[in-house]
DNA sequence: GCTTAACTACTAGCCGGCTAGTAGGAGAGC
DNA sequence: GCTCTCCTACTAGCCGGCTAGTAGTTAAGC
C-alpha cells in the first residue's frame, strides 16, 4: 500500500497514533497550532476518504481511529524519499544519514547493536 | 538553509546534478516523462525563483546550473521527514530503517564500516 | 417540548505544484 | 532581407492541500 500524507495530515495521524481513537475536539486539543474546529474535521474527513482513518458514532459526535499503522506510513514515506533523492536506493539514504548527520554516541551504539542482530539474521 | 523541492522539481534538480549545467532542451531530453518544452522551462523558472538554480545566456538559449548541492537537499529533505514522521529524531528514522527495511548483506557491511569510522571520530 | 451547546455537512477561497498553450523575439540559412 | 526554427515570456487551467465560515442537526438539560 502506498501511503501519502501531507504535512497536516501526518500531524493528525500522529495524534491518533499517540492518543488512540479520538473525537474531533480531542484531536483539535492535541494539535499544536490553534486550528478551527472545522479545519480539523475537514482533514479527518480527507483522511477517511483516503482510507487511512475510519469513524464510529459516539453520542452525537464521531470517534476517529487510524486504519493504517505508523510503521507502514513511515515505510511508505521513506520509500518515496529514497525514490526522490537517492535514485530509489534505501541503502544510499542510510549511508547519507550515517555519514553526514550528527549522531550521538548512544545512537551509534544502538545502531551497531541493531546491525549485529541484522547480521545474524542474514546468516541464518 | 531550508530546501523544499516538489517531486518534479527534485527530478529536474537531479538532472542538473547528474549532467551539470544544461539548457531547457537538454533537461527535457533527460527527464523520463515526456513533458512539454514549456513545462520544463516553467519548472526551471520556479526553481530559479526559489534560488536553487541560476542561468547564463548561451546564444539565444539559457543554460541552467544548480546553486544548491545535492547533499544539502538530501539533508533538508531528511530533516523534514524526521520532523514529520519521527518526532524530529533523525536517530529514530535511522533505527526504523535498520530495523524494518530490507538491506543486502553488503549494505550491512558498509554501514558497519561507516559506523566504525564514526565511533573513532566520536572518541577523538 | 423548548432551548442551548456541541457537532457535522456543505461550501468556498487561497495558494502552490503541475501542465501546457500562445505569442513574440532572435539567430540561421538561403 | 525573408523565412523558418528554436527559444523565452506570459498566461492560464486543473487539482489538491489548507483553512475556515455558515447552515443545519442532534443530544442534553431543564
Amino acid at each position: 500500500m502506498d501511503i501519502i500524507l501531507a504535512d497536516r495530515e501526518a500531524e493528525i495521524m500522529e495524534v491518533l497514533w499517540d492518543a488512540g481513537p479520538s473525537t474531533v475536539a480531542e484531536v483539535k486539543e492535541r494539535v499544536t497550532d490553534d486550528l478551527a474546529y472545522t479545519t480539523v474535521l475537514t482533514i479527518l474527513r480527507t483522511l477517511e476518504n483516503k482510507g487511512y482513518v475510519t469513524h464510529d458514532p459516539e453520542g452525537k459526535a464521531h470517534r476517529y481511529s487510524a486504519l493504517i499503522e505508523r510503521n507502514a506510513a513511515q515505510r511508505s514515506a521513506l520509500r518515496a524519499m529514497a525514490e526522490k533523492f537517492f535514485k530509489g536506493s534505501t541503502a544510499g539514504l542510510l549511508t547519507h544519514l550515517v555519514a553526514d548527520e550528527q549522531l550521538k554516541p548512544a545512537d551509534v551504539k544502538r545502531l551497531r547493536e541493531l546491525l549485529s542482530k541484522r547480521g545474524r539474521k542474514a546468516k541464518s
